[in-house]
DNA sequence: ACCTTTCTTGAACTACTGGTCTAAAACGTG
DNA sequence: CACGTTTTAGACCAGTAGTTCAAGAAAGGT
């Protein structure tokens, strides 16, 4: 029943982040993404309906692949102390490593669009409130591991370390590494 | 010689400031700059060029405006601790008491444009360096003083507290006073 | 009173925006 | 193999982007 999609969703949608991840939302055309896909803008909002729709969904795989990458990092062997501190290492030389600074596509659109679209502002606060969870969650394993202190409080400290990483995130804009580095040294000193 | 100015370059500035903060460089068109400054855009353009120029004069401005408040909070009266909490906590309630959130001028053009303009990320930069400066001298004040340890790195210390100031100004586009607050305490607990 | 200089303004300009529509092509199904 | 459905590429639209410009207005110098 009618002509099949020639294009996979997942590789279109991946491709169309990447291109709101250098430029932002407002700072790409439907003609970048037609360009960026590969596929030409009709049937791009034939398939996605309009940019934010589009967008959305990009949001949502970019945070869906953030999670993936940081349960994997925070589950490593090693103390609570390690386990966070090669995450946040790993986050800052990821940055590092592009071509060009993109930071967080969900910090980036916090800043960009939060302020004027509360739908938006609410799915990036449940992503960031999900980042906090993770962090959270491996404090507490850290409690029952013995390798944090009891008197921590668990969620205010993964609030502190989130809000560590969104610092980061923008430091990583327009700062090296030994500066970024030195920051997580010290985040890390605390407990 | 010449027809003189009918405005105030200050006061066009200012204006201008208020409408990059509020929507970004980007979303920021002529005709909304020409109706925020109450200046036609031809006079607009024969004052300053071009928008980046303009845009440029306005991240001044606003980085001029933050250095006088910063000094002011950070030289009150009390312990390194109680002022730079006070200005942390300063900062987090100007911000949420907003009727629009807007973070901060310089954080928001970090994400915006540092990463595809090399001229505006070394600006940017500048100005987060000497923000770091502040809380780096108030750091020093306080070894000296004798109610900072003397084993603390001020310099470290103080990319450290720029740090969770960066952070801040994301999360307070999506969080309310109680997280925020939380932050600082955990932030301010560790020395 | 004129000339020069600098300012102000609104209109003009080109390129491109986000988004829609259409005609043709491509398929799975019966 | 024709059917109806769906995708596709590109034309198309009104609107806006950032910028320039021609024409007039207000001052000082002569």
């Amino acid at each position: 029943m009618g002509r099949p999609r020639t294009f996979d969703d997942d590789v279109v949608l991946s491709r169309a982040m990447e291109a709101f991840w250098t430029n932002g939302y407002g700072g790409t055309s439907p003609a970048q993404l037609a360009e960026a896909t590969g596929i030409a803008k009709g049937s791009l909002y034939n398939a996605f309906a309009s940019k934010r729709e589009l967008f959305t969904k990009c949001l949502e795989l970019y945070h869906r692949q953030v999670a993936e990458l940081a349960k994997g990092l925070l589950e490593h062997p090693g103390t609570t102390r390690e386990c966070i501190g090669a995450a946040l290492r790993f986050v800052v030389d990821s940055d590092l490593a592009q071509p060009l600074r993109r930071g967080c596509l969900v910090g980036n659109t916090a800043v960009e669009l939060a302020g004027h679209d509360a739908d938006i502002a609410q799915k990036i606060r449940g992503m960031q409130d999900e980042s906090t969870g993770w962090f959270e969650a491996r404090i507490q394993r850290g409690q029952r591991d013995g390798d944090v202190s009891r008197d921590l409080d668990p969620r205010a400290y993964a609030e502190y370390l989130a809000n560590t990483l969104a610092g980061l995130r923008v430091m990583a804009m327009t700062h090296e590494a030994p500066v970024l580095y030195r920051i997580i040294e010290t985040t890390l000193s605390t407990f």
